[in-house]
DNA sequence: ATAATTATGTGACATTGTCACTGTTATTTG
DNA sequence: CAAATAACAGTGACAATGTCACATAATTAT
């Protein structure tokens, strides 16, 4: 346990020792499967959630019930906090804001009063928290402006490649329905493109799978 | 000018008596004209930036030099930080972002290292920025969220809901392209639109200038 | 094997974005 | 002041994307 933490915390080094011993005692694992979906402000919130090992999607819905638009604003992987944990235990957002697992994800998760002692004494962890925030920031200012100024088979291809990136393969196991929630489009329009890809011999289409043929011309679109 | 601290910053009741010297004398006011435009990053920073009087607007495009597709992320008005002057100091944004001020602006400025030293001693301080951050933070996903999933007239009777409330008054004074920018879209669009409302009664157009004729109507739209 | 579920395909149409203009109203300048 | 210039607004044609209503195919459950 102690040798973990002290890979996924950023902050493990600024620790006290006796933060340190806090921590590895009142530290715990949880273990979630794929699928699961928290919706934040509707779950009650433990404390600090550290992806230990496994994959998450934030994403924002349409919450006009009928039809389920979706777009994916970031990803968490192994090491990353997830900040709207962090956020409600200080000020909560308005936005409804959701995460959906896309693996059997374990969280370590650091109790709420542990950690607003620690992050009140410790300014090194106050400060990795600021940047992990003004890094998500980041991450959605850079979807908003993909999503405006941006053709969508140009986006299709980037989300591609990040998903060949994400599963270390050619061969990428996703449903049009997926890339239709990561870009924040229609399943038809995903389709429609993927279609036109594979016509250009880009890529290989079957069921819940597609592989890239040609990764070059893929990046160059 | 130690009054007018006292009303501006949030933070000021937890400050030390030295800090309160230390910002009295250290911070600086600057004027600047209405349009004059920051970018993100070209500027060099001086310190943490606070609108005394004035407004700005902050807003990201799509730099693709070409046409200049803009959408606003948010406004700053009396008393509110910039944030990006914040995240300057501490780790650089990849992303590019601007502001520009739409009244003449002036800006209280707490030069870089009294901002840094205090923010590091005074917990309350670092506290007031996260929240600020996280608040612009709920904006720009709200402007996703609007973007993607509420029509295109929906959101211009939002915009000038909000711009009648900005100006406090029926009569705004606006053109169709500052429209366009705040939505993210083509100012013939607008034109369009509101074409449409003052069809429907709901406006009086004239160059640089809408009136609202019937603001209930507009609202339930 | 049959039924139910999930994934994909397609055409018609609505909305929004883009382009290439024209016309109109203010502002500047000779 | 009149003419030139710039800023603002209007319009039609067309392209890109979103929406709807289905059809078809593959997979899983009963």
């Amino acid at each position: 346990m102690k040798e973990t933490l002290e890979k996924i915390l950023n902050f493990w080094p600024y620790l006290s020792e006796v933060e340190k011993q806090e921590i590895v005692a009142q530290t715990f694992k949880v273990n979630y499967e794929s699928k699961k979906i928290f919706v934040h402000g509707k779950d009650e919130c433990k404390g600090l959630m550290i992806v230990n090992k496994g994959r998450a999607r934030i994403y924002i819905n349409s919450d006009n019930g009928s039809n389920g638009g979706e777009i994916t604003l970031y990803r968490l992987l192994d090491g990353d906090v997830c900040i709207l944990s962090a956020a409600c235990m200080m000020k909560s957002l308005d936005i409804s804001v959701s995460m959906e697992l896309e693996e059997d994800t374990e969280f370590f998760i650091l109790p709420k009063g542990l950690f607003l002692e620690i992050s009140n004494n410790n300014i090194m962890v106050k400060n990795y928290l600021l940047e992990e925030i003004s890094d998500k920031f980041s991450s959605v200012i850079w979807v908003l402006n993909q999503y405006i100024f941006t053709k969508m088979a140009h986006r299709l291809a980037s989300a591609l490649i990040e998903h060949r990136a994400l599963g270390e393969s050619d061969d990428i196991e996703i449903t049009h329905d997926t890339l239709a929630r990561d870009l924040g489009t229609a399943r038809e329009v995903v389709t429609r493109l993927l279609k036109q890809f594979q016509n250009d011999e880009l890529v290989e289409l079957s069921r819940g799978r597609i592989k890239i043929l040609d990764i070059n011309r893929l990046m160059r679109i």
